[in-house]
DNA sequence: TCTGGGGTCCTAGGACCC
DNA sequence: TCTGGGGTCCTAGGACCC
């Protein structure tokens, strides 16, 4: 029972709970926007995403009709078809839903200057120095309802709490046009009810592992000694048990700021299966094309390059190089590619899948630097 | 049943160094 | 013949999120 020792010392002394945080979801976005430019789809099951002519492809964002059927978001749209087969899809427009994004979190901004955007349709804001309590709070979340829907016609989800995943569960709960409050001493018991999946974080593969430990709810992990949590489930089951009993494990000063990227990458699946190696190098000297080209756009240098590859099987493999040290050439990415692609040059073009580059272990240059490179 | 694409984070093993 | 231990970096795979 070595484990034991191992387990990390555990201080009641988490970080405290003197913040206020809002969360912001818009409701099932991708389709919300759709069914505003296009009112004959009001009422409908309607998803974005997929090849409306192929049945290929998978679900990106469902209407709420859809989601009776028990479509939701990633699933494949055969089998989407398959639950409804009167199912309305539409490809989808990025392009505008970037646009109406970049809108919406304009004015979110005017709701406080700590702002972290998490995504085309999420967003997170520190009130903690714009109101003085969870009733102010409120007050000013509803005033941001209406503010979006006033410019906009849409809705959102809106979860107030001490800490940023709190937020997130709490709006998570009242979908769609949701407005919840969680305030620091109703966190267990808040969170006591819910499934454990409402957890960001524990998806398929850990609930499993939860249920066949008798655990559904947040509040029956709650109640097992945490040694048990840790030994059980790992770092991630404690940190899970200590949110589930009301520790803020979150320190909101520094999770706010803006975090610098990781990794550049671009993968695509074959339309048509190739024919030859030619076809593979043409995907490849595009995405690398792609990669490079954004890379240069954030004056980021990288180091490390992976190539990923998948069969029509399905079975899939990376393969990484890390040069000694950091570049930005297409030329360097290539000879790299095609080095990590030996390996696999005894298999048939027509055989692979999918092909992915990427580029990491990235820094930021200076503009000296950037002129230094130029040179060779 | 048939499974997109762009990301982040975690784990685990092995190499290597001191 | 039996062989430490801690730290860091690299690589591969996989879970998960939107």
């Amino acid at each position: 029972m070595a484990i034991v020792n191992q387990i990390p010392y555990f201080s009641e002394k988490e970080h405290s709970f003197d913040s206020i945080i809002l969360y912001m979801d818009l409701d099932a976005f991708f389709a919300a926007v759709e069914i505003r430019e296009n009112p004959s789809l009001v009422g409908l099951p309607l998803v974005v995403g997929g090849n409306p002519n192929t049945k290929q492809g998978v679900v990106s964002t469902c209407s709420y009709e859809a989601r009776e059927f028990g479509i939701h978001s990633g699933m494949s749209i055969s089998q989407a078809l398959k639950l409804c087969p009167n199912l309305t899809m539409v490809r989808g427009s990025f392009r505008l839903y970037s646009e109406v994004s970049k809108r919406i979190m304009n004015i979110l901004k005017h709701y406080s200057p700590i702002m972290r955007v998490a995504g085309n349709d999420e967003a997170y804001l520190d009130l903690t120095d714009v109101v003085s309590d969870y009733e102010e709070a409120k007050q000013l979340a509803n005033e941001l309802k209406d503010d979006i829907y006033a410019s906009e016609k849409l809705t959102c989800s809106i979860g107030i709490a001490p800490n940023k995943i709190l937020a997130k569960i709490g709006s998570d709960t009242d979908k769609p046009n949701g407005l919840v409050v969680v305030r620091p001493l109703k966190i267990a018991e808040f969170l006591s009810p819910l499934k454990i999946t409402i957890i960001p974080g524990i998806g398929k593969k850990s609930s499993k592992i939860f249920h066949d430990n008798n655990i559904t709810t947040c509040g029956d992990l709650s109640i097992i000694p945490y040694q048990l949590a840790y030994q059980k489930f790992g770092k991630t089951g404690l940190k899970t048990w200590k949110l589930v009993n009301g520790y803020n494990t979150e320190n909101t000063d520094d999770k706010f700021n803006s975090r610098e990227i990781k990794s550049i990458s671009e993968e695509r699946t074959f339309f048509n299966r190739p024919k030859d190696w030619k076809d593979i190098d043409v995907l490849i000297d595009s995405s690398i094309e792609t990669i490079v080209t954004k890379a240069k756009k954030k004056n980021m240098n990288f180091r490390t390059i992976t190539l990923k590859i998948r069969f029509q099987d399905f079975e899939t493999f990376t393969r990484s190089h890390s040069l000694s040290c950091h570049v930005i050439s297409k030329k360097q990415v290539k000879e790299v590619v095609n080095m990590l692609l030996e390996e696999f040059k005894d298999k048939k073009p027509f055989q692979i899948r999918l092909l992915g580059v990427k580029i990491s272990n990235l820094i930021k240059i200076t503009d000296n630097q950037k002129t230094l490179t130029q040179f060779f």
